[in-house]
DNA sequence: ACTAGACTAGACCGTCCAGTCCAATTTATA
DNA sequence: TATAAATTGGACTGGACGGTCTAGTCTAGT
């Protein structure tokens, strides 16, 4: 948890990773865009890779924090559901977020453990919370589902391709071929 | 158009691009790789990022080569589609396919343009495809389909969300709200 | 005042890499 | 076979960058 300088330098580390990429960042450009010299965020997080994983971790927390699924109480199901797929696609495409994610994606073969961790705290989490909602619904006879997390899966899916996705950040290694069945 | 040394160059250049990523992948592996000196390299594409793009368009015309959408003629209509879907998420999510996309997605901040060209020699020509499919089975009364387009759009979407991919690609240079309205 | 510890500025080192040069050698071509 | 073109390999340049080191400043707390 990073306070004072530490946390102008992962604001400052983050901006200029989300905007060059990981590659393409120096060192000494976040300590500048930083406006504190390169010692300091080398005494802070002992190399670049550290940096960045502290970065992602930071970011994804701060991706979850705004509860994006809490339900207006009286509010009509099927309008429920419209208003969480509006604001699940709001965030996701918000700026940060894309650029974040489209980072991670680019350096998910250098490091497949932070790809991992996005992915759990991003798509994993999201679709936990809506199959519980699901779920109560078809407790309450609403609708007829089988199988909840399957059916939230697919809820994301449409808007985004989850199981692309999860290709996408390389951690499903081979293409799962009966995955595709159920899928399709 | 390449052949000969021109070919072997860039089949191995793509093994190693796709495996390394651009920043990673050097020079001198893609020529060690190719069984081929460095300077040969050079005379045929003059630099780096012009062998990139070389493979990119090399691969892109590869991709959409088998016509993977040609319908066998006497099917049923739910049959055919659900066999489009399936070959369609097959191709997308095959090795080198999905490498590909990462690696273009990871450089889409340095080269918008090839971004762009992949997308339009991918999931573009894909939809206007299908969206003539549909656009048939609603002039035969089988469908009711509004706007043929969106809906080719919708079917790819409901497997792989194309409207993030818009975004992770960096085409789409803010979230677009009115888009988001109209896919929920 | 004295001290400790965080911070700065920037020189510096080693490494890696894109791209160049060139002399020697192979491969067409006529 | 003679000549031209393509290729090789390896040394080299120039520059960027990760990371270290050092000399010195700033700010508490005592």
């Amino acid at each position: 948890m990073p306070s004072g300088k530490s946390l102008a330098i992962v604001e400052a580390a983050a901006r200029v990773f989300l905007e060059m990429g990981y590659g393409a960042a120096s060192m000494d450009a976040i300590a500048a865009e930083a406006g504190v010299s390169k010692q300091t965020v080398y005494s802070h997080f002992g190399s670049k890779e550290a940096l960045f994983e502290a970065i992602i971790e930071v970011k994804c927390d701060e991706l979850m924090a705004p509860g994006s699924l809490k339900r207006v109480p009286g509010q009509d199901h099927a309008e429920a559901l419209a208003d969480i797929a509006r604001r699940f696609l709001t965030l996701v495409l918000a700026d940060p977020n894309s650029s974040l994610f489209r980072v991670v994606v680019g350096e998910s073969v250098r490091f497949p453990e932070l790809a991992e961790a996005f992915y759990r705290a991003g798509p994993t989490t999201a679709t936990e919370t809506l199959a519980g909602y699901l779920a109560e619904l078809g407790g309450q006879g609403v609708l007829a589902i089988a199988d909840a997390t399957a059916s939230a899966r697919l809820f994301f899916a449409m808007l985004r391709g989850d199981l692309y996705m999860r290709r996408l950040l390389g951690l499903t290694p081979e293409p799962p071929a009966a995955d595709i069945e159920a899928v399709v």
